[in-house]
DNA sequence: ACACGAACCTTATCAATGATAAATTGTCAA
DNA sequence: TTGACAATTTATCATTGATAAGGTTCGTGT
């Protein structure tokens, strides 16, 4: 019929991940989904970690626009603008950090990679930390949506008494409802250019290490 | 016989975990384990999630030392202490992180958040920033182990041909073998302290925002 | 026209795993 | 002793990822 093929299975994947979330993703629902039976699946993806893999670079592929560095951009500007692409992109799908931290390491574009370090490293970054300043906001951006995603689910399960007792310190009380309605932004906002001005201290004074 | 009771069962659990990893930690191991028929586990725990939430806790119970900052310690020394805490503590368990991460985020231990921040604005955080600060850590030692640990497993499993091509420029082979071996902890150092420096940045200009 | 084979999909079927129901044993208190 | 509650076993599911083996379609060389 349709004659089905990996683009078109990893759309239907994608729709179905935002649906339903990553672990009632099951290869039935997909087939189903996509007017095929399950076995089908098998033979586009090798098994479904694949399929995972697959997602987790159409995701970056479709909404994460800032990888490359501009022509003599600002290495601050680059790498905010980046982390911020990198994050939307995550938080884009229904778990999208979870399915994108489930991928081994494939070679990144190591294009990608290195024309990044080559920024930085063009702004008076030693190699190794260019590497190491890449790879801090790579994690922060990580663990931030991962956090911020479970966070969300939990908000949605959690319709139950909020809070038990009288447990909770009013002081932190505000503080935390404050924090989960406006702030999500903000907060990743104040880690990521803690960081990048964290990288500039660090370029003036090489390191003691 | 033995008469089980959650600490026996988290005490095996962890062992178990260590040996096999986490999608291989199965019921069926755990029991057998305790010599025990699989369904007697579940007198104690709910269902799965809440084993493994339990595990996590443990793992920070009995590895992460310094949740608290000590009497008048310099809020940059028990940023840096606790995160390094942290992160042993995570990385002292196969999946350590991927455990963690998974777990629906439990109260923390209110108190323990308490001392912190109250720490942070002592030193002149605003509390909104202390909390910020305090979450951008912790989001990076996750994110950060997180990828380590699936670094290693797919260092372990992939003992195949490392570069199929000459796809690798030569340029960025060396330096990511360089990172790979020593490095991940001198990484790690290098993404904490810039993000403590930068930190005391933002304490001196309060904020753009 | 025809056979062959590769690409692609189906039907049938597994084994593993998390989970629940119902019966069973053990133990302690009244 | 007996009744009740805690703890565990036996039996049994439903879900899910995966594989084996067979069918269908289609292009290509003869």
């Amino acid at each position: 019929m349709s004659k089905l093929d990996k683009e078109t299975v990893v759309e239907a994947a994608l729709e179905l991940l935002n649906e339903v979330g990553m672990d009632r993703l099951t290869t039935r629902k997909l087939a189903e989904r996509l007017n095929v039976q399950q076995p089908a699946l098998y033979w586009h993806f090798q098994n479904k970690r694949a399929l995972l893999d697959a997602l987790a670079e159409a995701m970056l592929a479709k909404r994460h626009a800032r990888a490359l560095p501009h022509e003599g951009e600002d290495w601050r500007v680059f790498l905010k603008e980046n982390a911020l692409s990198f994050r939307t992109a995550l938080l884009a799908y229904r778990d999208g950090a979870r399915v994108h931290a489930g991928t081994r390491p494939t070679q990144p574009q190591f294009g990608t990679a290195e024309a990044q370090i080559r920024l930085l490293c063009a702004a008076g970054f030693d190699p190794k930390a260019a590497v190491w300043a890449l790879a801090a906001i790579s994690h922060y951006v990580i663990g931030s949506v991962l956090e911020q995603q479970a966070a969300d689910v939990d908000h949605a399960v959690r319709q139950e008494l909020d809070a038990p007792e009288g447990a909770v310190p009013p002081f932190l009380h505000d503080l935390f409802c404050e924090l989960q309605d406006c702030g999500m932004d903000a907060a990743f906002n104040f880690g990521i250019e803690s960081l990048i001005s964290g990288f500039e201290q660090m370029l003036g004074s090489p390191k003691a290490n």
